[in-house]
DNA sequence: TCATTAACTGAGG
DNA sequence: CCTCAGTTAATGA
């Protein structure tokens, strides 16, 4: 694969695993095919058996189920340099859609070779696994979320925890960073219709803690924030010594 | 199309 | 009673 696409998965894995250089050589002689996307377009769908997994070079993606009444529940949210469809690898039959948030650069990577990648390179393989393992971590966090904090300290944990990940991967500058969510969608994401999560957006932003405005938040007041969002950083499992 | 706001309603503490 | 959140509807950017 190009270097540039490497870069970006090589950048994110690095985040929370260690590799070496042929770990890295490993990486970079990945075929892959390269493909653009709309915004709001499926990658993979429930029931759908993938033959490869779709490396997210550039733009925001998130994963969901729709219930039999329509409705829609974010369950996660990607951003560049992870492979969010990586348990079809092993799980043949989706049981969730992929969709994309924004306008988004794909490299798919055919299962073959992530299965060929895996045996030759254990390191490869066990940084495949703890990622697995931090998704499992972040999805028990998003329940705890959803299921037990209040609407103002849920909405501003998701933000906070987006920031960390943009953070980690530099794409955070300043106070203010991409969310590029609409309030449906970051109702979506926080069990809460948008007219709520609107409500919630403005008293976050009279309170003076953040504003939100065309898929940016920026946070106006740290300490604030901090206090608002009910956030500790452990279950992103970022330091790769740890 | 997305965001905003008001008015009303009901659940539940 | 008070707070939270869904519904409906009207309106603004």
């Amino acid at each position: 694969m190009p270097d540039v696409i490497a870069d970006t998965l090589i950048k994110r894995l690095r985040t929370t695993a260690t590799l070496n250089e042929d770990d890295i050589q490993a990486i970079q002689s990945l075929p892959v095919v390269v493909r653009q996307y709309r915004p709001e377009q499926a990658i993979v769908r429930e029931g759908d058996r993938p033959s490869e997994c779709c490396l997210l070079v550039e733009g925001f993606c998130i994963r969901a189920k729709t219930t039999s009444d329509g409705r829609r529940q974010i369950v996660s949210i990607h951003i560049e340099g992870e492979i969010p469809d990586l348990q079809s690898l092993h799980l043949h039959v989706m049981d969730h859609d992929l969709i994309t948030l924004t306008e988004c650069t794909l490299g798919f990577i055919n299962h073959g070779a992530l299965r060929d990648i895996t045996r030759r390179s254990p390191n490869v393989a066990a940084a495949f696994w703890r990622d697995t393992l931090v998704d499992a971590a972040i999805f028990r966090e998003w329940i705890v979320n959803i299921g037990q904090r209040a609407g103002t300290t849920r909405l501003a944990h998701i933000v906070m925890e987006l920031r960390e990940r943009l953070r980690v991967i530099g794409k955070v500058e300043g106070s203010s960073f991409v969310v590029p969510l609409t309030q449906e969608q970051l109702g979506e994401a926080m069990g809460v219709t948008s007219i709520h999560a609107n409500r919630i957006l403005k008293q976050l932003q009279n309170a003076g803690v953040l504003k939100f405005q065309r898929g940016r938040v920026t946070i106006l007041d740290e300490a604030k924030f901090r206090d608002a969002a009910d956030f500790e950083r452990l279950y992103l499992h970022l330091d790769p010594a740890v």
